[in-house]
RNA sequence: GCGAAUGUGGCGGAACUGGUAGACGCACUGGAUUUAGGUUCCAGCGGUUCACACCGUGCGGGUUCGAGUCCCGCCAUUCGCACCA
């Protein structure tokens, strides 16, 4: 049978569907250990692009491999389908979000089905319907009750002219994108998850993930907890204010306080100093950007002065541009000689600058001066004789940079959160048997303006479940995070219509055993996940603590060394190659052409080319192959040739199996492939026992290539005379005996450098080795003349190094 | 600035516990087959050199019988964070 994928792959691809091959399900796991392949979700774009391929591939090759060695593999595939280009495309096309959304995964599944992905379908998930987001609303509304969602004030990005809320990506230069009206910072009452209760957690269970290391440090970063103390200071004629220091040793070198423009007690004083008001106002208006280019400290000295609690020195306060409202308590003691910004601001604004600590580095602890009955003690011993001499007035404290989670969007394509507003009751969940809060049909996109909700008559009558009586549905939807945060546990039940899903259902297969993604998601979604895990533990329905074990972070697909993106017209469709090469030429290009985490460029259609000479080499070495059922000679019946064959074939399964189970490159089972096939090219023809040689090589081989060319291993296994599909047999052992060779090649080292080379039996003991190697000719001249110092013989018996000096 | 990672042929990369550096592939060169192109097959392919030999894994040092691999100090690139008190 001659390679031509464009018509025999598809063909395969039916067969497996029309078997059902790809399904499973927690009855027919049996004695099989669980394996739980995870792809991140998909946005619905409608087309796929090169990062998809690579991902699915690399999922695909460890969900059949792993399929293969026995285990009960999981492998699902869904749609992130909620957010703004749905409602943009509705804006552009007149299109409702719904239709756009359902053609273009209808499309894109298309597309990920010529691929040959072995996803169990029946487990599609779409968060954009009803059936899913549901129950979106109804663990919003668990967590309600646990109090682990909140109302708060929090800024978003205001455009006044257009009356709506913008997101980030949204506004450029303080300005709408398109439209180009004026941005503000508006603050506007939303919905929070209190993630910061499991901050701790968080941070601590990362310890437990096989994850990567760079993961791992920017969740870290990103929990960013930091130990120190609160302390209040008093401020005359006013309430007082709290700073949180990680420094307290340094407390008797304090020459200010620095507090935040948005600080309440800033804020107090603006009603009476004008210019105070003003320069809070600047700072205000500054952008995000803006304030990171200047990166120049300023401040305003208010009439304010706070008492040092040991000493009684007045202290100036000043309002700060570099104090952060949303961080500690938007308030921080200036210790100018033990601390750079506080140093810098001080100069500036010609404050004293006392030093209280000896160190090495004046930034770090060290040992106290000038500072009272604390003088000569060490920074840690200090901070604790500071906290208890301050008897109520400081206590220790952590804080983190991880914020609390603001999940409301002013946007129509999202969740609708399940509250409504009542005059007498305020905001009150609704009751579970109201949901799903559906998205309503009767509204317009008009372009920008506010959400199309608000205008949706419909949709905003309620009534509130207290009084019963005229309430305002809630307008905000849901981030879509929210979405992908607990995907991964309905895939494990998808249809049930009572709960998100059965803690008998999921618990079997949780927690993930490999999930694969982009780098891109390793702080937001990859902490929401683990958050919403650990929720749901504590709701008791899911019983392990992580929902992710092992994380793989794929790198990009380049063009040329670039991200390949339509604005640079370097968009290689992943459509076109499948056309022309077939599936199986793309995956095992994908899988082979760099490792992993590595980024991939696609240097042009030579690649792929190579892809399918190997591919088209490997059948036509099928085609010459005759299907032989002999039962494999005896060791001692075979040929030279034949012996190292099956040597290089074991050795080969061994490093496969190793390289796809434990070490995770994938790069490298494609070049153990390609030279076992090239071992195999070498048999020469008249080898003796040739036909059942090569069909015990063959066998194993079809069966090691069907992880990452699925289609061609199919149609080879069914010509070497194989029984169903490939896909479903066993993953060959490699046998122990086989991967001890005959004979051994020896190197021979004089003084570190190689000299020579020799062939010794394999039971050769150390001093075979000795005097094989001191006998070799090319080794010889080497030490002529020379005195021989020593003879180093490693245990791993492959070489020897004779040490000789003049 | 802080943190992490990575530096190996023309290119992508391999070398698993310190033990033959450059597996495998791409590109390239020569040859065979072919009317020709393509395909396929054979051979070559780190540098200097006729050769012997020497040099060679970012640079400089160290440990070792032996270093791409371990240690110390630089340099470069990439990524992440970036006033986090």
């Amino acid at each position: 049978m001659t390679f031509n994928p464009l018509t025999q792959e598809s063909a395969i691809q039916s067969k497996w569907l029309n078997d059902g091959a790809f399904h499973i399900s927690t009855r027919d796991m049996g004695q099989r250990q669980p394996y739980y392949v995870l792809v991140m979700l998909p946005y619905p774009s409608g087309r796929i692009h090169m990062g998809h391929v690579r991902n699915y591939t690399l999922g695909d090759v460890a969900a059949r491999f792993q399929r293969m060695r026995g285990k009960a593999v999981m492998q699902p595939l869904g749609w992130d389908s909620f957010g703004l280009p749905a409602e943009n495309a509705a804006i552009k096309n007149g299109t409702h979000p719904a239709i756009w959304t359902r053609q273009n995964i209808a499309d894109m599944k298309a597309q990920i089905q010529r691929l040959g992905i072995s996803y169990d379908w029946d487990r599609e998930i779409a968060s954009y319907l009803p059936e899913y987001y549901r129950w979106n609303q109804w663990l919003f509304l668990q967590m309600w009750k646990r109090g682990d969602v909140f109302r708060a004030m929090r800024n978003v990005n205001w455009c006044e002219a257009l009356g709506t809320v913008l997101a980030n990506e949204q506004v450029v230069d303080g300005r709408d994108e398109r439209t180009g009206h004026p941005v503000v910072q508006k603050s506007l009452e939303q919905y929070f998850f209190a993630i910061t209760k499991y901050a701790d957690e968080l941070l601590a269970g990362l310890d437990k993930l096989d994850w990567p290391d760079n993961v791992k440090a920017m969740q870290r970063h990103w929990i960013g907890k930091s130990e120190g103390a609160r302390l209040r200071f008093d401020v005359e004629g006013h309430d007082q204010i709290e700073v949180f220091t990680t420094r307290l040793d340094t407390l008797y070198g304090v020459s200010f306080l620095a507090l935040s423009t948005e600080h309440p007690l800033i804020q107090a004083q603006t009603d009476e100093d004008a210019d105070l008001r003003a320069f809070c106002a600047r700072i205000k208006a500054q952008s995000r950007e803006e304030r990171l280019m200047a990166d120049i400290k300023e401040g305003h000295r208010t009439k304010l002065h706070a008492v040092h609690p040991f000493t009684g020195e007045l202290i100036p306060i000043f309002a700060a541009n570099y104090v952060l409202m949303d961080y500690g308590t938007g308030a921080v003691m200036g210790v100018p000689a033990h601390d750079e910004r506080d140093h810098e601001f001080a100069l500036k604004y010609g404050l004293s600058i006392p030093k209280v600590i000896e160190s090495d580095d004046p930034w770090q602890p060290g040992i106290l001066i000038n500072s009272g009955e604390f003088s000569g003690m060490a920074s840690a011993e200090a901070t604790a004789a500071m906290i208890t001499k301050l008897a109520g007035r400081a206590v220790g404290a952590v804080t983190f940079k991880l914020k609390d989670w603001g999940l409301s969007r002013q946007r129509y394509w999202g969740t609708p959160i399940p509250t409504v507003h009542c005059p007498d009751h305020g905001v009150q969940p609704v009751s579970e048997d109201e949901l799903p809060v559906r998205l309503p049909e009767d509204v317009e996109f008009t372009g920008h303006g506010p959400s199309p909700l608000t205008t949706s008559k419909s949709f905003l009558e309620a009534k509130c479940p207290i009084c019963g009586g005229a309430a305002r549905r809630e307008t905000d939807t849901m981030d879509t995070f929210v979405d992908s945060s607990w995907y991964f546990l309905r895939y494990l039940d998808p249809k049930n219509e009572h709960l998100p899903f059965d803690k008998a259902a999921v618990d079997p297969w949780m927690p993930v055993d490999l999930y694969i993604g982009g780098i891109e998601h390793a702080t937001m979604h990859l902490i929401y996940a683990r958050y919403f895990h650990k929720v749901l533990r504590d709701l008791g329905m899911v019983s392990c603590d992580e929902p992710f074990q092992k994380l793989i972070c794929q790198g990009m697909v380049l063009k040329d060394g670039f991200k390949m993106s339509k604005s640079k017209g370097n968009v290689v469709d992943p459509d076109d190659v499948l056309a022309r090469y077939g599936a199986d030429a793309l995956r095992l290009f994908m899988i082979f052409a760099a490792p992993i985490e590595k980024e991939l460029d696609w240097t042009g259609f030579d690649g792929i080319e190579g892809s399918t000479r190997f591919l088209k080499r490997v059948a036509r070495m099928v085609d010459e192959h005759t299907v032989n059922a002999e039962p494999l000679p005896a060791r001692d019946q075979l040929s030279r040739e034949e012996k190292d064959l099956l040597h290089k074939l074991h050795l080969t399964i061994h490093r496969i199996t190793e390289d796809l189970a434990v070490r995770f490159q994938f790069n490298t089972v494609v070049s153990g492939l390609m030279e076992l096939i090239n071992a195999m090219a070498d048999l020469p023809a008249d080898s003796p026992h040739r036909a059942p040689v090569m069909q015990h090589a063959l066998d194993a081989f079809a069966r090691m290539l069907s992880p990452v060319a699925p289609h061609l291993a199919e149609q080879l296994f069914e010509q070497l005379g194989g029984r169903g599909f490939v896909m479903q047999a066993a993953w060959p052992e490699a046998n122990p005996s086989w991967m001890q060779a005959d004979e051994i090649l020896v190197v021979v080292q004089v003084n570190g450098k190689v000299r020579g080379r020799v062939t010794l039996p394999a039971g050769a003991t150390e001093t075979d080795r000795r005097e094989a190697a001191l006998a070799c000719a090319e080794v010889r001249p080497h030490l002529d003349g020379k005195e021989i110092v020593k003879v180093v013989l490693p245990p791993n018996g492959k070489l020897v190094n004779i040490v000789v000096k003049n």
